[in-house]
DNA sequence: TATCCGCTGTGAAAGATATCACAGATAGGC
DNA sequence: GCCTATCTGTGATATCTTTCACAGCGGATA
C-alpha cells in the first residue's frame, strides 16, 4: 500500500521531528516539516494520511504522538537483529555509524574472511570467520544483513545468507545481487551517486552556459 | 531532459558492461542487460535512446561502442576534483573507495577539524585544517564534495563550501541541506536505508502470514 | 454562543515513469 | 539474391507519484 518513497521520506519525518522534540517543538504543521525536508505541504499530508496517521485542523500535528504514529507504523516490534558481512574499511566504518543512530535495528554480529580477525571484538561487535556465517546467523536470529564485502565474493556470499534465513540485505558493494523474490535487497551504490552528482552538476553548468 | 533515474541505470549499466568486456562480451542485446540489472529490455532501450545511443537490429550494442557513447554522454572530459570533508571512520573509509572505481572523479584533497590530522596524508589524500577549507578548494578547483562530518556542523560546513564555489555534495549526513538552487546535493542515507529495508521485510512476512 | 481563520484530509488533475506492442531493419542461411 | 528470425526504436498506453484545490473542521476570540 504505501510506496517506498513513502517509506522513505516518513523515515526522514520521524529523524527530523525527533531533532525537532530535542529543540523543544511540541506541534509542527505540515509546512513545517514540508520547509525542513524541502518538500511540499501536501506531499507530508499525503503521507502521514498513506500510514493512516491523522491530524488536527488548528493545531496541526503533536510531535509526541506523530514519533509514537510513526514508531507504530515503520518499526517492527522488538526490532531486528542485524548481521555485518565485511571488515574491510567500509564495514568497520559502519558499525559505530549504526550503532549511533539505530535503536531498531542491532547489529549483533560480524563475519570476514581474514581468519585473524575471528574472536577479536571490533567496536563493540563480536567478528566471525565466515565459515561460520549460517550458525552466526542462526544463533543470533539475524534478519538483515549488511553487505560489504569485495565485488567477487558479493554474490555467493549473498547466496548464503539467503540460505540461512536472511530476509533483507542493504547492499554496498557496487554489484547487482541476485536473490529470491521474498527476500529484500536495498543498494547504497556510492559510486553510482557520485555519477549522478558529476552528471548533474555539468549539465546545470551547461545550462548557465547558454 | 533525461531524468534522474535514467542517470542512475546509465551508469549502472556502464559499469557493467566494463564486466562484461573483462569477460570477454563483445555485443550485448537489451535482454542482457536487462537481465543483469533485473530490469526490463525496454526500459534499457528507452534509456540508452534518452541517451542517443543506437544499437544494431540483428546485433544489439557493440560492448566497446556503447562504452565509449556512455562515457560521452555521462562524463564531463577532464573529469572531476572532489574534496573530502571529515576523517571520521567513514571518510576514511571512502578514499580507497572510491580511488578503487572511479577514474572520473578524484578525491585530491581532505580536510579535518582536528589539527592532529592537518599535514598527514591519509590513504594518499593529504589532509588540511578546517580554517583553509576555502582555500584549498579553490587552489585544488574542486567542483564535488564528499561531506562526512558530525550531524552539528553539516550545515556550516555546506555554507562554505558553497561559498568556495563547490557545485555538488555527496551527503553521508542524516541531516537535509540547504543549498541554492545552483548546488545539487545527492543524499546517502544509511540509516533511512536500512529502515525502509526493515519495513519492507517485515511486510513482506506480514503477507506471507496471510 | 456565533463568527472567523487557517489548518487538515482527500478527490481529482497533472505530471513523471515504465511497459506494451509493433513497424522496420538486418545479418545469416539457403 | 531472397527469405526468415529476431532484434531495435518508438508511438501509444498504463501505472505510479505528486500537486492542486477546496470542503469541512475546530480552536481562538469576543
Amino acid at each position: 500500500m504505501a510506496s517506498k518513497k513513502t517509506i522513505e521520506r516518513l523515515s526522514i519525518y520521524r529523524r527530523l521531528l525527533g531533532q525537532m522534540r530535542e529543540g523543544g517543538a511540541t506541534s509542527v504543521y505540515s509546512h513545517d516539516l514540508a520547509a525542513e525536508v524541502g518538500g511540499t505541504a501536501a506531499q507530508v499530508r499525503r503521507d502521514l494520511m498513506v500510514a493512516g496517521i491523522t491530524g488536527n485542523p488548528r493545531t496541526g500535528y503533536e510531535v509526541e504522538v506523530l514519533l509514537g504514529n510513526l514508531a507504530e507504523f515503520l518499526d517492527t516490534p522488538g526490532g531486528e537483529q542485524v548481521i555485518l558481512i565485511g571488515l574491510g574499511n567500509l564495514g568497520r566504518a559502519l558499525i559505530p555509524f549504526f550503532e549511533a543512530h539505530h535503536p531498531n535495528q542491532n547489529v549483533v554480529a560480524a563475519i570476514d574472511a581474514d581468519p585473524k580477525k575471528a574472536g577479536r571484538v571490533i567496536a563493540g561487535v563480536r567478528c566471525y570467520p565466515t565459515e561460520e556465517l549460517e550458525a552466526v546467523v542462526k544463533k543470533e536470529k539475524a534478519v538483515l544483513a549488511l553487505l560489504a564485502v569485495p565485488n567477487a565474493s558479493a554474490q555467493q556470499t549473498v547466496d548464503r545468507l539467503v540460505a540461512s534465513g536472511v530476509r533483507g540485505i542493504l547492499n554496498f558493494v557496487p554489484v547487482p545481487l541476485k536473490v529470491p523474490e521474498h527476500v529484500k535487497v536495498e543498494n547504497i551504490d556510492m559510486t553510482m551517486s557520485l555519477e549522478k552528482l558529476a552528471y548533474l552538476v555539468r549539465k546545470e553548468m551547461e545550462e548557465k552556459g547558454k
